[in-house]
RNA sequence: GCCCCGUUCGUCUAGCGGCCCAGGACGCCAGGUUCUCAUCCUGGUAACACGGGUUCAAAUCCCGUACGGGGUGCCA
């Protein structure tokens, strides 16, 4: 029976971003490959910023992702007695003490002291008020928060499993405050309670968070405990460029991927490759030998920059690895986006399988063979696609042979007409494009034998008859 | 400003002192297969940030510089 505890802590705040997923997974797969507890935590102890809209949302992408919790969701926000009650004991040890500066005073001395060249952050006005100088600001209309004392002299040190050794110097970070003063507890403190009291062995975060770990382990050992959990800070995700991946980059939110057909599968093989890989190199990785194959201990240390191109490399691997009738629904719901009155099934099946080869998402499925699913007279044809068509000198020949051909052939599941094209004189490779932009609106799609095929005599002869009457 | 973390092809990475004048993957380019395109196959392009050490030997260890990122909040 293993001990190991994980847990994934996101603050619901807004939608969930691509890079907290990639903690998730990271925390989720360690989990899972060790055997140990997954627990899912929510931050919300900004109770302003926090909402239920994103607390849902988070889940529901969770489970989408197959991500699933063994614990949780824990609501931190439901357990602020355990963190008040912490910052009590702290105070009464002395460990931290009631602060009556408000947020603007300290910021404005602490700009003060930088612009003298001295330190900033809090200059510790309130570290020593004696008991009847609280009592006189109090009486004032005065709000305390609680300020936890930090050491003024050594080093802070702990080990980080991705880094090695992370040490910061004490002096260079001020008290800090566990409690607002409107009696809310602030992150610090919840996370360092939360991850004693729920018995978290390894802690995988990013490494904006690193200098954070300072003080959550002094506050544990504030709380009495000198064991540490195993830490692990993992690099950034970053956008091209080097900045950090943000809206401007394309999709930062694990809808956007899900709702322009990307696969949870691949989703998830991508983010691990970011900052992993397994040791023997592969690269295509289903769910599960990810978990058999993560090791913590890989873990780059250095950020990487997310690459569009090769996630949607690896989603059309994922879809061509996928059984056909799995395709056939995961594609059902952009279909019926898309053209649902219109679908009908057997064909839609037959149509997914020709495309499972040619497609990197799952929208791109749906659109490849929208052209199936419409009505003739409503068929739009791509401008380009079309001008490449008025490019070729004999597209009327072939329109006109190809017309001929179809009238008359037998109907079978591949209508191929490269012999009467041949006869023209002109090579059927050549003068391909022609017929698919005619028959399914663009010059690349579907197999067009099949899909000539699939549309049937009638339709077929609509739009190259159509096409021929444009030219 | 101060503190912390990082730095191998355009991108993700392998490499943890000799097997590396650096391997794989995405992308890109060229060729082949194929019903155009795509898929698939073959080949090609391209990197150890810089400067000092340590060592018989450094992409790998140490120091410095440069650059990048993060933190410096009564956000998390």
């Amino acid at each position: 029976m293993s001990q190991v505890r994980l847990r994934f802590s996101p603050a619901p705040t807004g939608f969930l971003h691509i890079g907290s997923v990639r903690t998730a997974l990271y925390n989720w797969l360690h989990a899972r490959h060790v055997g140990g507890t997954f627990v899912l935590r929510i931050e919300d102890t900004d109770v302003a910023r926090s909402t239920q809209e994103s607390v849902d949302q988070i889940q529901s992408v969770m489970h989408w992702l197959g991500l699933e919790w063994d614990e949780g969701p824990y609501l931190q926000s439901a357990r602020f007695d355990a963190y008040l009650g912490a910052a009590r004991r702290i105070v009464d040890a002395g460990g931290a003490y009631e602060c009556f500066c408000t947020e603007t005073e300290v910021r404005e001395r602490s700009e003060a002291a930088m612009r003298e060249g001295r330190a900033p952050g809090y200059d510790g006005r309130c570290r020593e008020l004696t008991a009847a100088e609280r009592a006189e600001r109090t009486a004032e209309g005065r709000a305390a928060s609680i300020r936890f004392r930090t050491p003024d002299e050594g080093r802070s040190t702990f080990t980080d499993l991705i880094r090695g050794e992370v040490s910061v110097e004490w002096s260079t970070i001020s008290d800090f405050v566990i409690v607002r003063s409107n009696g809310t507890p602030v992150f610090f403190l919840a996370n360092a309670v939360d991850d004693l009291e729920m018995g978290i062995t390894h802690v995988l975060r990013g490494e904006d968070l690193i200098d954070s770990t300072h003080r959550v382990l002094a506050l544990r050992r504030a709380l009495g405990r000198d064991d540490t959990p195993v830490y692990a800070h993992m690099p950034l995700i970053l956008g091209p460029g080097g900045a950090k991946l943000s809206k401007r980059h394309g999709a930062v939110s694990v809808e956007e991927y899900r709702e322009a057909g990307f696969l949870p599968s691949a989703l998830l093989n991508y983010l691990a490759l970011l900052g992993w890989g397994p040791e023997d190199g592969r690269e295509v990785l289903t769910p599960a030998e990810l978990i058999a194959e993560f090791e913590l201990e890989r873990v780059n240390s250095s950020p990487a920059t997310f690459d569009a191109r090769k996630l949607e490399w690896l989603n059309g691997e994922h879809i061509r690895a996928m059984p056909l009738a799995e395709l056939v629904s995961a594609v059902l719901p952009f279909a019926r986006a898309r053209y649902a009155t219109r679908l009908d099934i057997p064909r839609f099946e037959k149509a997914v399988s020709l495309a499972q080869l040619r497609a990197t998402t799952l929208a791109q499925i749906a659109d490849q063979m929208a052209f199936l699913f419409t009505a003739d007279h409503d068929l739009e044809i791509d401008a380009s696609s079309w001008e490449k068509l008025e490019s070729v000198e004999r597209a009327a020949d072939v329109l006109d042979a190809v017309i001929g051909f179809v009238e008359e052939c037998p109907w079978t599941d591949e209508i191929d007409p490269r012999a009467v094209i041949e006869m023209l004189g002109v090579k059927p490779g050549k003068v391909m494009h022609v017929i698919y932009t005619a028959v399914e609106g663009r010059s690349q799609g579907l197999p067009i034998f099949a899909a000539i095929s699939m549309l049937g005599r009638e339709s077929s002869l609509y739009r190259l008859r159509a096409a021929r009457a444009r030219l």
